[in-house]
DNA sequence: GTTGTTGCAAAGAATTTGCAACATA
DNA sequence: TATGTTGCAAATTCTTTGCAACAAC
């Protein structure tokens, strides 16, 4: 039994913990990239694991809703990642995908200053680096 | 004849300068937000314009390919606006989808420092930021 | 036992493609 | 006139929904 039991986010989602959303969750802990859900379920259904499409959708929207995945807009589809924290930014690799968090204090710095300067309310912002990690520039 | 011919961009893009793509370049430059093929198509067809759906979409494509046009991926659907510079950042309202480009030296610079630290070769970035602007909070 | 969940098949929405008619250079 | 462009209809792709069988609490 380890730490961070694997439905205690589906417990906190009052989502009920069946077999096919601790596999998802399983499945998400795993990676560090944003996933589709039709990958996601393609590589369920290789992995032998007996889950439906529209599982794996409504699986993914429901954590997102509840702000353990953060969601991804990419041409065309969505991809979704699990996140710790509700605030962050983004560090992602066009190579393989993976996403490192990062920290940016500089940024909300800078969103409050020119959102007063303009005279907008904030409601959200966001701030992603794009690039090519150590391991893919080899 | 004013500066900056509607079919500049066109020609440029190498495309050939047809009234439909036309009246889509046109409709660009009225709007201050970013639009959606479907609903610009719907837009023009009311205004008495003929062009189909699928020009619509080609056209702003090729444009967008053509750096001509900068492209909002919202959730399952995308959007475009006309864009003049190749790099900048948005200050977006939503509640009427007006979008203002901001300069952002600040985040340029934070770019860089992060990307270095984590040893990553930067190939973009994108800083947002999403609010309700004056008119709106009227 | 209730009530929430699953998953198939079908519906929907956004976008793309085949192709013959047509406009531009 | 030669080649690029249009637009309809049909095909694709991603995502959602209806609903009966089923699993969790």
């Amino acid at each position: 039994m380890k730490t961070g039991a694997p439905d205690d986010a589906l417990r906190d989602a009052g989502l009920r913990a069946t077999r096919q959303r601790l596999t998802v969750l399983d499945a998400l802990r795993e990676r560090p990239d944003a996933v589709t859900a039709q990958d996601l379920h393609m590589e369920l259904r290789q992995a032998g694991e007996p889950i439906g499409l529209t599982t794996v959708y409504r699986t993914l929207t429901s954590l997102a809703e509840a702000s353990f995945l953060d969601v991804f807009n990419r041409e065309g589809e969505q991809a979704f990642r699990l996140c710790g924290d509700i605030h962050h930014h983004h560090l992602v690799c066009e190579t393989c995908n993976k996403v490192e968090e990062i920290a940016a204090a500089e940024v909300e710095r800078w969103v409050n200053e020119v959102a007063e300067r303009r005279g907008y309310e904030v409601t959200g912002h966001r701030a992603d680096i794009f690039g090519i990690c150590a391991d893919c520039r080899l």
